[in-house]
DNA sequence: GCTCTGACGATTT
DNA sequence: GAAATCGCCAGAG
């Protein structure tokens, strides 16, 4: 099942374009609401769809990588994979996708 | 309807 | 710089 907030957030995950990542902040203003960024981790944490909705894109706004289900290890190594140069610690801010804020 | 928990954030110690 | 604390929203029991 999917509530209409994880809905919204992994429709717009999958506006992510190849080769950027976006933070929960950005994630969460996206879709109008700022402040339920821990509502939009636990969504995308129960992402159903995980061809459509690219969550190893997806970092803390501190730029730190944040958890992966499949293990964070993973979702760096994807990431490098897509051109960014990622660490466990920090994200390149030039990498991260900003959403067309209103 | 209340309480706990969570792939978080920001601030303070 | 790392750990602890408070605040935030939504979902699950």
């Amino acid at each position: 099942m999917a509530t209409k907030l994880q809905h919204a957030v992994w429709t717009k995950l999958s506006e992510i374009p190849k080769g950027k990542v976006v933070t929960y902040v950005e994630l969460a203003r996206a879709i109008g609401k700022p402040k339920a960024v821990r509502a939009v981790a636990t969504a995308v944490g129960k992402n159903p769809n995980l061809v459509v909705v690219p969550c190893h894109r997806v970092i803390r706004s501190d730029r730190s990588v944040g958890k992966y289900a499949s293990g964070v290890d993973k979702k760096i190594a994807l990431l490098k994979s897509e051109g960014i140069n990622i660490q466990k610690r920090h994200v390149p801010p030039e990498d991260i996708f900003v959403f067309d804020k209103k």
